[in-house]
DNA sequence: AAATTTATGTCAGCCTTGTTGACATATTTA
DNA sequence: TAAATATGTCAACAAGGCTGACATAAATTT
C-alpha cells in the first residue's frame, strides 16, 4: 500500500550496481580524481583572493596568448558577464594585459604578463606533480592509452580546441614534433 | 622602463610550455574531459530543478544505502549546512528516505526510494555511455591502466572511500569475482 | 553615406552551492 | 548527572554561474 501522495517511500537497502552495464567505477574515479586534482591550486589561489574561475582564465591565456575575448568564451563555455568579473580582476592585478587587435580593432587580444605567467606556472606545478606521481611507473604506451581515453571523453565538436593548444597537435602521432 | 606601480605589464607573446617538465596536456585533458562528462546529467537534472549537488548526494546514497549523514559529509567533503539544503529537497521529492539508526538512534540512515534509484540510474546512463564510447576498442589492460591512473590521482587518505564502494574492492586485482 | 552587424563592456538582479557562526534537540557515553 | 555526539536549523555571506538590457566603437553590408 503506497502513501496518499502516490510516492512509494520504501527504502531500498541494496546498493546500486552496474545493472544495465552502467560503468559506475569509472564514474566515481573521475569524480574523486577531479576533486583532488583541483584541490591543489585552490590553496595558492586563495592567497591571491582568486578562485577556480581565475585559474581557468589565466591558464588558457597563457596557453593561447593573444586569444580574443570571444575565443576565450568559447573555450570556457561561460557567458561574457561571468568572464568579465574575473578577467577584470586579473587585469587590475597585472596578471593579464589587453592589446587592441591589429586588423580588427574591436577585438581585445589577451596576453599574460610576467606576473601572470609565473602564477600560471605555480598553479600548474602541483597538478603536474600529482599527475607524474599517478603515472608512476606507467609505460609510454599506458600514458598514450590514458590520453586517448581522456580526449575521447570530450565532445567531438570540441576536440578541435585541444588540438589547437601547442604541443597537442593532431599530427603528433606522426612524430612530426 | 616599468610603470609607476612596479608592475611590468608587458605582454608575453609566447605560449607557456612544459618548461620545468610541467605536464600541461594531461592537465587540459582532465579539464575538458570532466567538463563534458558532467554536462550529460546536467540536462536531466534541470528538468527536476536539481543541480550537481543533488546528483552527488543521490549517487552516493544509491551506492552506499544506509550511510549516515556524517559519512556522506565525509565523502562529499562539504559542510552539513550545504548538504542540508539539497538533502531536504531530495527527501521532500521522495527520492531519498531517512531511517533512524538501529543501534544509535541519533543517526539517520539514508536510503534511496524506488524513485531515487531510478533517477540515479537515469543520470549514470549517459555518463556510462560516454565512457564506453571513449574506451572504444581499448583492451582490458588499457582499461586497467586508466583506472589505476585515476585512482592514483586521488589523495591517498581518501582512496579508502573508493575501496568501500561495492565492486571496487581492493582484492579485485587478485581476480576474485 | 547610411544602416546593420559584430566584438566588447557594463549595469542590475537572480540562482546554486559553497562557507562560517551560533544555537537547539535528542541520545549516547563517561 | 554531566559531557560528548549526531543531527538539524537559522542567519548571513561569497563565488561564480545565469539572463536581460543597453552602450560603444569598429567593421561590414546595402
Amino acid at each position: 500500500m503506497t502513501d496518499r501522495t502516490g510516492t512509494n517511500a520504501t527504502p531500498i537497502k541494496t546498493a546500486i550496481t552496474g545493472e544495465d552495464g552502467v560503468d559506475l567505477s569509472i564514474i566515481e574515479l573521475l569524480f574523486f580524481a577531479y576533486r583532488d586534482f583541483t584541490s591543489d591550486p585552490d590553496q595558492i589561489l586563495a592567497e591571491y583572493g582568486f578562485g577556480r574561475a581565475h585559474h581557468r582564465v589565466l591558464h588558457f591565456v597563457n596557453r593561447m596568448p593573444g586569444l580574443t575575448v570571444a575565443e576565450l568564451l568559447d573555450v570556457l563555455q561561460i557567458t561574457k558577464q561571468s568572464l568579465a568579473r574575473v578577467l577584470k580582476q586579473l587585469i587590475d592585478t597585472g596578471h593579464i594585459t589587453q592589446v587592441q587587435g591589429e586588423f580588427d580593432r574591436r577585438q581585445r587580444e589577451l596576453y599574460p604578463t610576467e606576473k601572470g605567467r609565473s602564477l600560471a606556472l605555480a598553479l600548474a606545478r602541483p597538478q603536474s606533480r600529482r599527475i607524474r606521481a599517478a603515472l608512476g611507473s606507467s609505460s609510454a604506451t599506458e600514458r598514450e592509452g590514458i590520453e586517448r581515453f581522456l580526449k575521447a571523453m570530450v565532445n567531438p565538436e570540441l576536440r578541435a580546441q585541444i588540438d589547437k593548444l601547442p604541443g597537442n597537435a593532431s599530427g603528433k602521432e606522426h612524430g612530426n614534433e
